[in-house]
DNA sequence: CGGGGGTTTGACGAACGTCAATCGGGGTGG
DNA sequence: CCACCCCGATTGACGTTCGTCAAACCCCCG
């Protein structure tokens, strides 16, 4: 909570409808519940880059909706070593865990500028029937974070850098796709190398040289921070890479 | 579900004892509670070592509670590289994920002779009220599972084999310690250094050599499978080891 | 006494890290 | 508009960690 910035009114709407399709995730919601929804939506707040946005350790009692940007969950050894856990993409919650007392198991740092939504709803909805499409949205993405923590460990455990960055790659297009931010086959990684490779555990000199290999290899191409996947297929079969459960 | 063997009549009442002890948590249960519980815990299985308890992609709906023995979250890539993303221990719970749709991320394979018992119980108490104590005890077992694979990428990203060795017996020692699997500082590992390579993502001869300088170091002793920590503050700083929240 | 799985050892090679220098492009003050 | 600057990308040389292969060893058990 460091800073907010100014938000242009035209995107307020646009991001809000995001909101909306994000926590209907597929399921059907009637005129109401997504009347409902919007104005929950409503307290929209923008952080620029490098912010904290949760902190190790923090009670996990104020769930957030990421609607625009970039985020990681990190931890940070105590000789300045930094790893990625997992990355909070726009549409992906956090800042919550249906525990009272839960405490978050590393800090959430935005990547990029970030608009995000304080949104109590997230913790709710998850004692909610069972039927309900926002309680099944909630749990998704508790389930799809879990997913994800468990392709990163295969990554650092049993890849060799080269798969470990084409299997990253390809969970990136995915979860992208899904909320519709690839275009042409193309889409953003707005970071610096340097988190990659702190996603990857490796070193910025060896991830630089990876994708230069890839690059050479044609199977990926880059145009500034834009990232096109050029043969899905080889690539899922280079990386071993397996749909994510839940999307 | 591959096979069952017979249980002493005398092990099953200490067995369903450790099961209350594991759901309640700390917190208090009313004698009747208790008996419910005790009667949820009937259909006791004993499985060998080495069968799978779940399956990767099966639908998470047969919540188990683990009694006693060693299981792994594991995934197998195609060639045959194993990565073990977690250790399920007396006490876990496994098979279930509160999203009606789920499925498991990887499979659950008894490392050891295992005894569990199903237990829906675990699902439904979920979506009881927030000051149950059984649920208390159960989001707190999500928790930590997720905590627990929050650990696992530190080590295997940013942490050199002895590093990650010795945060992973720092991480057992607390947890078996919690469930009063620790006698005289001294636990068992019931399990080959092949295991323990496919957790820490080495191969089984490093695994090995770092054992040895752990030994030689005067770090740790190990008596056939049982393991004691000779230093526990100085490991703890060895390997940055942060307690795992909810522990 | 003989196997067999697990552990240990040695020799060697490959993957990846580190250090340090250079390059390149976009922003900025003059 | 241009020179400058700064951060991030890239390159090269070299060191270290860790993997691989294969053999020896050890111990428990039949």
């Amino acid at each position: 909570m460091t800073s907010r910035q100014r938000l242009q009114q035209a995107d307020v709407g646009r991001l809000r409808d995001f909101g909306v399709r994000a926590l209907s995730h597929g399921h059907a919601l009637s005129e109401e519940e997504q009347q409902q929804l919007r104005v929950a939506l409503s307290d929209l707040q923008t952080q620029p880059a490098g912010s904290e946005l949760f902190t190790e350790g923090e009670r996990l009692n104020r769930p957030c909706l990421l609607l625009e940007g970039w985020a990681a969950r990190q931890r940070v050894l105590s000789d300045g070593r930094r790893q990625i856990f997992s990355f909070v993409l726009p549409g992906d919650g956090f800042g919550f865990s249906g525990r009272p007392a839960g405490m978050s198991p590393g800090n959430v740092v935005a990547l990029t500028a970030v608009t995000v939504v304080p949104l109590p709803l997230l913790e709710e909805a998850l004692y909610r029937d069972a039927a309900d499409p926002i309680r099944q949205s909630v749990w998704e993405m508790l389930a799809l974070r879990e997913s994800l923590l468990a392709n990163q460990v295969m990554r650092l455990g049993r890849q060799s850098a080269y798969e470990r960055l084409v299997h990253l790659l390809l969970e990136f297009h995915e979860r992208l796709a899904a909320v519709g931010l690839v275009q042409d086959g193309s889409f953003e990684m707005p970071f610096t190398q340097e988190v990659l490779s702190d996603a990857l555990g490796l070193s910025t000199v060896h991830t630089n040289r990876t994708l230069q290999q890839l690059r050479r290899e044609h199977l990926i191409e880059t145009h500034g921070t834009a990232v096109r996947l050029l043969d899905l297929k080889l690539l899922a079969e280079i990386a071993d890479y397996r749909r994510a459960p839940g999307l």
